[in-house]
DNA sequence: TATTGTTATACTCTATAACTATA
DNA sequence: TATAGTTATAGAGTATAACAATA
């Protein structure tokens, strides 16, 4: 007897009320594209949130670290180390602002964009790979539902 | 001057270009959503994992430690203190399988069933009003794309 | 006094390996 | 040999407080 006799088993998912939830279902969507995000990324050693504070740099070079966390909704404590990395890896600088020295411009280097912009091309790849159960419309109707949970976000 | 006159900004939020992905989206709405409903299940003494757990137990009752680590995607070894946790706090009991001494039945208490009663319609309504920016038809189908990325998911 | 970047730290979540008892 | 539950532990991610330099 591979299983308990002691309840009523239809052959559903033991998470099948769960999945009435669509807090639950985003929570397990996010973790599979995550995981292959992961994958996808690592090829460049980066992470989802390096990736993320690059592409914003080189998208708005300049920016500095206070309004950077800001963006990602991180801690800048945390910002730290990940623009140590960056840095060290030469692919942003910070750079001495010009009239308050407390604060950094981050500019990414040719280096930066070059890997970004690889990074960017695999990231669209991986999103079309695991989304491709979805039509464009549906893709698309995705998309503008979780940016309208997101700008009129109550509180 | 409160921000870097070295870049051309146009008004738009930082992660303007990030939030063109649906993994971003996905991962932005679920931490607004996630702390919501921290805040929610605080109320009951009930973490997110916790909840998740009970609901099951209650709608599975005899489902053992394994098949619960399987159906909320989380490792056997992690699911050991949150089930001590709801057992020290009498809402389920681990009772024995006649035939197999290796595995536990896991049985809802009636306070268990209670609390997860009252936890489900306070997740109810917090859905209801962390979604409430969309009406029922766009709820739905938010929740239809989830799962169907769940269900086709590729791999 | 307030802001920026930084350090240190603690806490949660998750993943892995190894163990026991049972099958 | 394999399975169910358990323990211990390590890593990642995140949150908080406090500090130095500067405004």
């Amino acid at each position: 007897m591979t299983r308990s006799a002691a309840q009523a088993d239809a052959g559903l998912p033991a998470d099948t009320d769960l999945t009435g939830y669509v807090g639950y279902n985003l929570k397990r969507v996010l973790s599979l594209v995550q995981a292959d995000l992961t994958q996808v990324l690592g090829t460049f050693d980066l992470r989802a949130v390096s990736f993320s504070a690059l592409s914003i740099v080189v998208r708005r070079p300049g920016i500095n670290q206070t309004q950077l966390a800001e963006a990602l909704k991180i801690e800048r404590s945390n910002l730290v180390q990940l623009i140590d990395e960056l840095s060290d890896r030469a692919l942003l600088a910070r750079t001495p602002v010009a009239g308050d020295r407390r604060r950094y411009a981050l500019m990414p280097t040719t280096a930066g964009k070059t890997l970004c912009a690889r990074a960017e091309a695999a990231v669209a790849e991986h999103e079309a790979r695991v989304f491709s159960m979805l039509d464009a419309d549906e893709r698309g109707t995705l998309l503008a539902l979780l940016r309208k949970i997101r700008t009129e976000w109550p509180g």
